[in-house]
DNA sequence: GTCTATAGGGTGATAGAC
DNA sequence: GTCTATCACCCTATAGAC
């Protein structure tokens, strides 16, 4: 791409990006304007629609962002040996992953009601995508024998509701260091899925 | 109190907390407004303010309101013998309560970031005594040798998102009811513990 | 690429008639 | 107790100057 003197799109773009980010998670979608974001930025509210058509493009952009994101670090994930071994990597990887973007969490699941249909259905495709792969993992467990599980989609369910959890209180420089969650919400996953063997 | 014949106060009232939870839970606090609220009711937007000082108290005294209703039932459970039962009864009753509630249960914990810092303060210690029952449930049966936890503090948080995760998904009429549901989580969250006995 | 100015409309809350 | 009318302000998005 022709580089034009004297332009800062390149700095901008990723800068709104950056601003709506933040002010999305912290006030909410439908608290903050677009007047706020310029703000933040340091530019008139007019600029920033230079680089979105519109604020709902702005939010469904950050979502689409963040799980595409998500997916793509899940699947580069080396294979894990055995039932055991593969649910405590994906529950360290989903902690992991989502302490380093509390903001991009936030708004992935609490901003779904603010999206247009069609962009709720895109978000709401890939979410689905990451629920199954976890959904995988616990029916190749029960098949093997290795969990104990009544209900495969339950306990997916349950599982990313409690790992997802830690974003609500988790504080770099806390009590806990990332490690330590890492390895008893791992360890919790497990024993919540009955695991026979030891991987946590 | 004396009645006021021609009057609607009594029945006006009510009817603008549901229509404002409902509405709330829907489309979210700062997208909602005043007018949507009224005409949900079937009255004009000034006529609201004769049941409420402004927007943020309806939503805060919606939160107290369901914390509270929280608080009394939980206090008013009856004795269970033993942490494995006491465990399993307070997951099956937090689930029960949260299933029947779910747009109190939405606003309450998606909405925190719209109180006022004195409404927030006030929401935010009746939510924390509801968590140290849970977390006096798991201490106590710690203690006794029952489980096996890590962390109290953190097996508290873990559990209470878990549980409350079914929020998300939880349909009445849907494959699975409700005493399903609370057995399959009540299962569960023991497990997630290392319960040592059988009481789900 | 960014600015100022503005169109067109919605907002929370209040005043006064009935 | 409710209505109509209104105040003062904020909103998203666009047009045109620079």
């Amino acid at each position: 791409m022709a580089r034009k003197t004297g332009s800062h799109s390149e700095i901008t773009g990723p800068r709104i990006r950056a601003a709506a980010e933040h002010l999305f998670a912290r006030h909410g979608y439908a608290a903050v304007s677009m007047r706020q974001i310029a703000a933040e930025v340091g530019v008139q509210a007019g600029a920033l629609y230079l680089y979105t058509p519109d604020k709902q493009s702005l939010l469904a952009d950050l979502m689409r962002a963040h799980l595409e994101g998500l997916l793509a670090a899940c699947a580069a994930l080396p294979e894990a040996p055995g039932p055991e071994a593969r649910l405590a990597q994906f529950a360290r990887f989903h902690i992991g992953y989502h302490i380093e973007r509390p903001d991009a969490v936030f708004i992935a699941y609490m901003e779904l009601r603010n999206l247009e249909p069609a962009n709720f259905a895109a978000i709401e495709a890939l979410r689905r995508q990451y629920e199954d792969r976890l959904e995988a993992i616990l029916r190749d467990g029960r098949a093997a024998g290795a969990f104990t599980i009544p209900d495969t989609k339950l306990a997916t369910l349950a599982l990313i509701a409690m790992l997802t959890g830690v974003t609500n209180w988790y504080r770099e420089g806390g009590r806990l260091g990332r490690a330590e969650v890492e390895a008893i919400y791992a360890d919790m996953a497990l024993k919540a899925v009955g695991a026979t063997g030891i991987a946590g």
